[in-house]
RNA sequence: GCGGGCGUGAUGGAAUGGUAGACAUACCAGACUUAAAAUCUGUUGGGCCUUGUGCCCGUGUGGGUUCGACUCCCACCGCCCGCACCA
């Protein structure tokens, strides 16, 4: 008997399939197409077993769809640009082109070895000149076509690394690196235009039905249009009038004060002649982004003196106050408080004794509003005390929608929809990012570069010793010709987000050696990405990114009108997590320790080396940090690939995390093996032309099973029905003959998970050419259903016994047989049966 | 605070209105073995007794709808995720 060796199989197969270039994607119009994409990885160096499961999962689609016959789109990249190379040129002084390239080969080495079905010839890297020269060349489209502008925006400035920080990249107001204070510094940075997209792509999502509607909640909260009334107050001091936006305009006989941002154009111009005010702005403007720094945060007001009239009645005046919690990049950074129906205008009012004005009540409680504001949902109706659009009981809703249109009608405000989406700013200061094709002229101004100088290539001559942006202290990279005079000018030294780079792979992999972007043939024929396979934490930035881009690219010419919604059908999958493990070090704190240094007893854990006890921590994502990795290449090696990938399909839903044991990898391989062993005794079995209906039948059931599972994104349980095939036909007795047959099908049903096993059983039991390019078997209905049923009788709702009936009894002798049976005589007891429910086929319900 | 999700044996989970616990892991017992590993076979939600084709209880808690509820509805408890001073 022959032991299964994945070492030596699954490299065999893996040349078979390269030599056959089965995995090499030709468009073919004559075919339907299925494009299955996950979302490409960070070259970081070294693949984890959270890659492992997300491309697993990604193949099963692959191999299952093109085994159904359809024209498989499944290809590799990579997302190469990014902060950890230049963080690495830092620390070991290599450059980041060098080690973001070394890291690609290693993470591709470490790919191939699991056998995905993927198109290696469309490989791409953002990093390289070749892929973007073409985001180059799109971005002087858009600018074209009005996509893109310059502002001044407010960043985290290190002042030390002379570097913006990204947000995360901030902890507790200091530069995660080099420990500096923050600055908030205005710099004028480049902008595409997604807010003019707001109300398209909140509308779209509606579209996106095989979307998880977690995902399409969160972008509809993330766009988050709100509906209310724009309308200003008149100063009394003759000023400028104080525009606000608000969406309960029905409130305004509660109003109490106006507030405005710190940063609000009248409360700047005042900083200069009242210090205490410029005093008050800079604590005010302080206030930190995180979560706790913003619950914990107090109200804080300063009244400017000022008073504005009620537009509703002249004689009713009200201060104006400067306060902390109103944003100045929301509405028109200024509003009305309406203590009476908001809690923090509540606090805020209560606080600085401000008067607090109910202006409606629930229907069946008019108690005045005390600490706690009275804030029902719109949907509900209450009662007005003095409505001045005439409103008498009213839901907040059409009491809204009531005011906007008399405020409309009157002439003194305009409804007004607002969305919480900004622009997307897409500068970063940075070198490892693609460069931004402008030229600053000195007499044309800002000149996009000439698309036949792309790309406007990184200079490779970069040294990171010193802090700061290498294109800006480069000697020469800045000087060039303008564009349009000729003149001496200055290159942009900004870089692009990368997530400018994520934005639109998906299409350039349609043509990835194309002299342009894209080609229309091309992205008509393979877009959409019929399959999209990723982590929930991309759920609102690069998707959303990724539509808005799509519809850039629309408008630029180079996506067709089909392609404006890239992503037909998204799967967001689980974490890999794993137990950690930790001995006390000094001072009792935590030190972490890897699974493989741990010995798991009975009384424990212990360390491997000292025996040391170790403390079994909770079960979360594998990170470098907690040290509860497991390398995939070790997996490999020991069990090999097959192993990992059934692994990580098994046991838990793919939504869902899943948990990394060492015993569940054992079982894993145990299984494949006793699969092999079996495939093993039957190839001894002679060929005969017997047939077995049970195993036939156990067959068919599989193949249905199992097809389900993989079309409704249910691996696991493609695998439990697998398991149970395996078992059905371990034991079956039927002879040589029948057993081959099912074990062939077992292969073509293991093939996307295990293809390389599958591809050894298939040749070892005679299967023509490869099961990777095998026709996926089709379920006999006939053989699906059984002559014979077991009904369970209940009485009262309660199972008491069952039945053996034909299938298609009919509900008369069912009734008969039902009520003649020993158990029910016995449970009913000579009471009369009031009512008899057959569900044909699967239960009997007698009710006394 | 707002929004969303989840809660089933020792464990991962299955069952989306019709026999709760498929399948797997773990554990235990048996076979094989000098022994161990591997493999194979069997048991395993809890309780009760009269040990049966037995009875009672059981899907976070309490209630409701239904002939029938893990599944639908209401309230509560617990855990997880996302967003957040958005006017």
């Amino acid at each position: 008997m022959s032991r299964y060796n994945a070492r030596v199989v699954e490299p065999k197969w893996q040349q078979a399939w390269e030599q056959a270039n089965v995995f090499k994607a030709e468009p073919d119009t004559t075919r339907e197409k299925y494009y299955v994409l996950e979302m490409f990885p960070y070259p970081s160096g070294r693949i984890h077993m959270g890659h492992v499961r997300n491309y697993t999962m990604g193949d099963v689609v692959a191999r299952y769809k093109s085994a159904t016959g359809l024209n498989v789109l499944h290809p590799m990249g990579w997302d190469a640009f990014g902060l950890a190379a230049e963080n690495a040129a830092m620390d070991k002084g290599i450059h980041p082109a060098t080690w973001t390239f070394q890291n690609i080969a290693d993470m591709k080495d470490q790919l191939k070895p699991l056998g995905f079905s993927l198109d290696w010839s469309r490989e791409i890297a953002t990093c390289h000149p070749e892929y973007y020269r073409h985001q180059q060349a799109m971005f002087i489209d858009m600018m074209d076509k009005g996509l893109i502008y310059r502002k001044n925006a407010v960043v985290n400035w290190d002042p030390v690394d002379m570097t913006v920080l990204a947000n995360e990249q901030v902890e507790a107001g200091r530069g995660w690196r080099s420990g500096a204070l923050v600055e908030r510094r205005e710099l004028t940075q480049w902008f595409f235009k997604i807010s003019d997209f707001s109300e398209e792509l909140l509308g779209a999502l509606d579209g996106l039905d095989n979307w998880p509607s977690k995902v399409r909640l969160m972008q509809e909260n993330w766009i988050g249009k709100s509906r209310g009334l724009q309308f200003s107050f008149e100063r009394t001091d003759g000023g400028d009038p104080i525009e606000v936006y608000t969406t309960r305009p029905d409130t305004l006989m509660g109003a109490s004060f106006v507030g405005i941002s710190p940063d609000h154009p009248i409360a700047k111009a005042m900083e200069a002649e009242n210090p205490d005010l410029a005093a008050f702005n800079i604590e005010a403007r302080k206030g930190g982004t995180t979560e706790e720094a913003i619950e914990t945060a107090p109200k804080l007001g300063f009244d400017t003196g000022l008073k504005v009239r009620h537009p509703l009645n002249p004689d009713w005046e009200m201060p104006v106050w400067v306060a902390n919690f109103i944003l100045m990049e929301y509405g028109t950074g200024a509003i009305f408080a309406c203590p009476a129906h908001d809690q923090r205008d509540l606090d805020f009012c209560r606080k600085y004794d401000l008067p607090v004005i109910d202006t409606f009540f629930a229907l069946d409680d008019a108690t005045p509003v005390a600490n706690t504001a009275f804030v029902p949902p719109k949907t509900d109706t209450v009662q007005w005390i003095d409505h001045f659009a005439g409103l008498d009981q009213a839901t907040g809703q059409d009491a809204v929608d009531a005011t906007i249109e008399f405020a409309e009608k009157a002439g003194w405000g305009k409804g007004v929809t607002n969305y919480r989406l900004r622009d997307w700013g897409l500068s970063r200061q940075r070198y490892w990012g693609c460069p931004i094709p402008v030229v600053h002229c000195p007499s044309c101004g800002i000149v996009a570069e000439k698309k036949e100088n792309l790309p406007v290539e990184l200079p490779q001559d970069v040294t990171f010793e010193m802090p700061g942006n290498p294109l800006d202290r480069h000697p020469t990279w800045r000087d060039v010709p303008c564009p349009s005079c000729g003149q001496a000018a200055k290159r942009e030294t900004d870089t692009m987000d990368t997530f400018v780079d994520s934005s639109w792979y998906f299409a350039r992999f349609t043509s990835p050696r194309a002299d342009t972007p894209t080609v229309m043939a091309d992205a008509q024929y393979w877009m959409n990405v019929d399959q999209y396979i990723g982590g929930i934490e991309h759920a609102i930035l690069h998707l959303l990114y990724s539509r808005f881009f799509a519809r850039a690219m629309n408008l630029t010419g180079h996506l067709p009108d089909t392609a404006v919604e890239p992503f037909n059908a998204l799967f967001t999958q689980g974490m890999v997590t794993h137990e950690t493990y930790a001995t006390e070090g000094k001072g009792g704190r935590p030190v972490w320790r890897t699974p493989d240094e741990v010995v798991l007893g009975d009384k424990g854990a212990t360390l491997r080396e000292t025996g040391e006890p170790v403390e079994i921590g909770p079960i979360i994502k594998m990170s470098k940090s907690k040290k509860n990795v497991v390398d995939p290449e070790d997996i490999i090696d020991q069990y090999g690939a097959d192993t990992a990938r059934w692994f990580v399909m098994s046991d838990s839903p793919p939504e869902r995390d899943v948990e990394w044991t060492a015993s569940g990898a054992e079982g894993a391989w145990k299984h494949l093996q006793r699969v092999w062993r079996l495939t093993d005794e039957i190839s001894e079995q002679g060929d005969d032309g017997a047939v077995d209906v049970a195993l036939e039948k156990a067959t068919h059931r599989a193949i249905d099973e199992v097809t389900k599972g993989i079309d409704g994104f249910a691996f696991n349980k493609s695998v439990a029905k697998l398991y149970e095939f395996t078992n059905a036909l371990a034991k079956s007795s039927a002879s040589g003959g029948p057993r081959r047959k099912a074990m062939r099908t077992m292969a073509q049903l293991m093939q996307p998970m295990t293809p390389h096993l599958a591809e050894e059983i298939w040749q070892t039991l005679g299967g023509d050419g490869l099961v990777t390019q095998a026709a996926w078997p089709i379920a006999d209905p006939a053989m699906l259903v059984d002559d014979t049923v077991t009904l369970p009788i209940q009485v009262n709702g309660k199972r008491r016994s069952e039945i053996m009936v034909p299938k298609d009894m009919p509900k008369e002798e069912v009734e008969k047989l039902v009520l003649a049976d020993d158990a029910v005589i016995k449970f009913l007891a000579g009471a009369p049966v009031k009512k008899l429910i057959v569900v044909p086929g699967r239960i009997v319900n007698v009710v006394v």
